[in-house]
DNA sequence: CTGAAAGCGCTAACAT
DNA sequence: ATGTTAGCGCTTTCAG
């Protein structure tokens, strides 16, 4: 794999006995070329192979044709999504995608943007993680960017998301609304916003504390131990609606080692639809969610805001998702 | 957000009344800068917001730091895998991974390979679409790249995939052990290398083509269809084996519509283990893949292949799967 | 119509 | 231990 030596502008100009400036123009189609140097400038330049430098137009100020993108872990369907959608239609406008990894750890996050930076990009859409760096804050201050799903406070770009507090409400209110009272909400840690917002909208319905139990969001594992625990109680509840995929994906697990009948024992709302969703059981009754008209949406409002500069950011709502009736809730027994 | 130009070591040392090239050593950790302001300069780059500028480092002829990842869509687990994968192994090392997407598309496809070339990119893992296109061959020849999951003669990447054929082989073998005589394929159409070889681990075992049901890898839809037309048989098969995470959704969700009694009527043998897979019915017999691993091996091959330019392909084997027996699995009735 | 020259940010050779 | 200079490839004045 021969590391071909670049032909530049020089070797053009060279070959033809010209400057580098007319061969720069030739291949510029400026006008104030004759139209046989030209030719004959782009001919040489087919048959030498030439590709330019982007490096070297962007030390000139071009403009970089490169977004980037900042996600915990591109493995969950959330994020995958938005890569999806930000490369379908960046990539229709000539824009490539730098996809980074943070892991949730705010150190690895500055690490990241700060790679953007460094590459120069022309935007950023990024999931905060948890509690980001104040210099990752201000790096990304000084570029076009935007917030999906997860919001912070030190972050200035607008905000994309769910209405994760009417998801939840809406999850919630459909067991309330057949009977149950003891509703218990396995949910995010109130570090992110969106965790936050889903315990605002259980609580919107139930207003009582005591069936709350906080997982990490992202554990399969700590979620079905919650779960565990709470089945364990001497009141066990008699529904269970779930704050995140993963969590969700827990209770499921568990519902399923433990043999516990749903929805007779016990009724529950799922986070989001994934696919198997609809084979569990009788079918997990959940909340769709529009994560791909969320990413659509800030895809497009990242492209069009790159060409300028700054066109005022029209604050967007989040969107909410809506409820599918599957066969894992029933009125509760008595 | 002011598009402000970024920081440059310039800034740094004026700021410090260094010179550009003292700045630019401390930043280096050159030894010949005294401790005293080497930490001086680190604390103004960091309070200043420095980030470095990969275009201007380009020009006096540091590597790239990018690799491009090209694959057909991101929301398929195993290219997420891949993206998952390679960022973190490269991002560990200082790369950024720029993402694309062919959606199998040939043009699409030479599109984006453009595009690595033009960005310079140091490498190239690539899933080809079915049928490359021959400049994108051409452009891919003059960079380090590896072929991932599909394998195509017209490129000259090494390929690191999985032994589909074993796998299918090991599928099939299984329902062929508990006594299954009429054992169906619902396999990819043989454009790729990937169902090709599904297909002849299939034929390991069988050696009959007539229940042999082509239809489209990617498509869940067109797996319904092709499953209900051969449950409408004359003779229906007695078991039935997957050749793609698709088809096998696809089996199951029409299987599930008809609520045909699994294993009692049919035993089922599916494509991978995708989170759901357990739940469905009582648990789907199905074929884990490696799919994590060879993403890792083919990112760490490129890894170590890409300062130095050319270490002698050392020819990888495709990985094999494990059998997963769970309920939809049985000796056939009789 | 074309050429000469400057300069983008950075680093490496060559001075102090 | 720090400063000066040159030059990577390109575009863009400013001069012819």
């Amino acid at each position: 794999m021969p590391v071909r030596p670049a032909v530049t502008t020089r070797d053009i100009a060279e070959r033809l006995n010209l400057s580098v400036s007319t061969v720069g123009r030739a291949l510029a189609q400026d006008s104030r070329i004759s139209t046989g140097t030209r030719l004959r400038v782009q001919q040489k330049a087919a048959e030498l192979g030439y590709a330019g430098n982007h490096a070297a137009r962007m030390m000139r100020g071009a403009p970089s044709t490169v977004v980037g993108l900042v996600v915990p872990d591109v493995r969950n369907s959330f994020y995958s999504t938005a890569a999806h959608a930000l490369t379908q239609i960046m990539g229709g406008c000539g824009y490539q995608v730098l996809l980074c990894e943070t892991g949730d750890d705010a150190d690895l996050e500055l690490a990241q943007v700060k790679g953007l930076v460094a590459a120069q990009v022309a935007g950023v859409i990024v999931v905060p993680a948890p509690h980001p760096r104040r210099e990752s804050a201000r790096l990304l201050a000084q570029l076009p960017h935007v917030q999906f799903l997860r919001r912070h406070p030190s972050l200035s770009g607008p905000w994309f998301g769910l209405d994760d507090r009417a998801i939840l409400r809406a999850a919630t209110g459909h067991l309330r609304g057949i009977g149950h009272t003891r509703i218990a909400y396995l949910g995010g840690t109130p570090e992110l916003s969106t965790s936050r917002q889903r315990l605002n909208g259980y609580l919107d319905v139930v207003g009582d504390e005591r069936l709350i139990v906080p997982a990490p969001p992202g554990s399969v594992a700590a979620a079905r131990a919650a779960l565990a625990g709470l089945l364990d109680r001497a009141r066990p509840p008699s529904a269970v609606v779930t704050g995140s995929v993963r969590i969700t994906e827990g209770v499921l697990a568990e519902l399923r080692a433990r043999q516990v009948s749903v929805p007779a024992d016990l009724s529950v709302v799922g986070f989001g639809d994934e696919p198997g969703f609809s084979w569990w059981g009788a079918g997990l009754t959940t909340m769709d969610l529009p994560v791909h008209e969320v990413a659509t949406a800030c895809s497009r409002w990242l492209l069009e805001r790159l060409p300028d500069g700054d066109p005022p950011p029209p604050r967007p709502p989040g969107l909410a998702g809506s409820l599918i009736e599957r066969g894992s809730t029933a009125p509760p027994r008595r």
